[in-house]
RNA sequence: GUGCUUGUAGCUCAAUUGGUUAGAGCGCCGGAUUGUGGUUCCGGAGGUUGCGGGUUCAAUCCCCGUCAGGCACCCCA
């Protein structure tokens, strides 16, 4: 065997296909639970797509080429740029606030490690027209409660929340000037990850965020806490009006019951450009993965993007890292049975009638298999027990003289002679039970 | 793209300082069982030790290259 999957690239045999099946369902459960429609766009779009505003430096991780017609292609590295077409080009004709989420597949063309792939699936869920804090909490919520679709708790996740209004705010005041401040950005984001060399780097050479040092950043990256916060802002002159989103965002998930699982740590930035306001990331509570999700508010994105002016917030949760937790944490479900009944024959001359049986059964919609040989009943027991059939039909020359079949509860041990016309009903009352 | 590290059966792992025919558990297939499953017992298949080269009388083991996984950078949609 020489071709095997492309590096960073999955197979998904049915055991592992059984997982991300699940994972798909717990996700449309719970966006559509908040009202959310799904859409779906193309995997391969126009390569300027992504380049136009990210610049060409992004070329390097994407899937692109130029495909049969001369035209620059790239597979989808992320769901937002199609959304906003999608939503610009029928904005006016749109119910705001708009619900939408999709579970595209994305691709990115770097070095795989675990956790993080060359292609993956990523739950998007975006409401877009609402301004307000409201929404803002809703999103948040919504990402806290598909972890608890999948049995985890505010102590096995933490969800860790910034806002980029405030944050901006305290930065402004410790002397980063605008053009600054993404420079400052990218340090407070990377400050977890730095190493004492580079840090003392930052120190000691000249920064773009200056006059601001690197310990003000770092002082600022260091509030946690609402109350933190609120009286680091308290001085400035806007300050009150900084931290009004977050406060209000704050007090709509503790209505909702859910602050528990909040932390506000002014280290998450995000490392996207588009991100206006509230900022934040879903982490394992031992911090041994990467992000389970990420997401804020871009309110200019819709504008730059598609022409509409419209804020929006949103977030992306990937498939790879959420399996991986599950895996870690016992919360994989056993893959459901093939089947619901196996019908098993005596002599050869009955398969003729596990034929039909099996048939007819098929047909009120139950899950069927039989021997294709030949083979001594315990053998054709053990494959249905293998197969994870609830029940089976058993059917000899003893019970074609009486026109029933035994029919046997697997589970219950339990065995009754049933009428070959009443088997199907009685299939569907015993597997409901 | 850079650095470090690992690579033995489908899976998890063994194999004296380099030494004769590379083993075990689980799984898979078959049988014990010709009208009744889960347990148990017996048997079988499955390996160019990732691949290629080098050193050596001799390489799973040492060296080089390459591919793949892991970790850290880069980047993080």
């Amino acid at each position: 065997m020489t071709a095997k999957a492309l590096p960073g690239f999955r197979d998904f045999p049915p055991h592992d296909l059984a997982l991300r099946a699940y994972i798909f369902a717990a996700w449309r459960r719970v966006a559509t639970r908040y009202g959310f429609e799904e859409y779906d766009g193309p995997p391969l779009e126009p390569l300027d797509l992504y380049t136009s505003k990210s610049g060409d430096e992004i070329v390097g991780q994407l899937y692109n080429f130029v495909d049969k017609g001369d035209r620059p292609v790239a597979l989808r590295p992320e769901m937002t740029p199609t959304l906003a077409r999608m939503v610009a080009e029928r904005a006016n004709g749109l119910k705001k606030p708009i619900r939408w989420f999709s579970i595209p597949q994305l691709f990115r063309y770097e070095r795989q490690q675990r956790g993080r792939l060359r292609e993956h699936f990523q739950l998007n869920c975006d409401l877009i027209g609402e301004a307000g804090a409201l929404a803002d909490a809703e999103i948040i919520a919504l990402a806290i409660d598909v972890m608890r679709e999948f049995g985890l708790g505010a102590k096995d996740i933490r969800v860790r929340v910034s806002d980029r209004r405030a944050l901006t705010a305290l930065l402004q005041a410790r002397g980063v000037t605008a053009d600054g401040m993404y420079a400052a950005y990218q340090f407070i984001d990377k400050l977890e990850r730095m190493s004492p060399a580079d840090l003392e780097r930052h120190r000691t050479t000249p920064q773009p965020y200056a006059p601001a040092t690197a310990d003000d950043l770092i002082a600022v990256a260091g509030l946690r806490g609402l109350s933190q916060v609120e009286s680091a802002v308290a001085m400035l002159p806007d300050g009150a009006a900084a931290v009004a989103p977050l406060t209000e965002t704050l007090a709509a998930l503790d209505a909702m019951g859910l602050s528990d699982w909040i932390e506000i740590d002014f280290t998450i930035v995000r490392g996207l450009a588009y991100y206006t306001g509230t900022v934040f990331e879903l982490f394992d509570a031992g911090k041994t993965l990467r992000a389970i999700c990420g997401g804020g508010r871009y309110d200019t994105l819709l504008q730059s993007l598609g022409g509409v002016d419209l804020p929006a917030l949103g977030f992306g949760m990937g498939d790879v890292v959420l399996g991986e937790l599950l895996k870690d944490r016992g919360l994989r479900p056993e893959p459901p049975s093939a089947i619901d009944c196996f019908v098993a024959a005596v002599t050869p001359e009955d398969q003729p009638h596990v034929l039909r049986i099996a048939h007819q059964l098929r047909d009120a919609g139950i899950r069927v298999e039989y021997a294709f040989g030949q083979t001594a009943v315990g053998k054709q027991l053990k494959i249905a027990d293998a197969r994870g059939a609830r029940l089976a039909v058993v059917v000899g020359p003893d019970d074609r003289a009486t026109g029933t079949a035994q029919l046997k509860d697997l589970q219950g041990s339990t065995q009754e002679a049933v009428a070959i016309d009443a088997l199907a009903a009685r299939c569907h009352e015993l597997l409901a039970g």
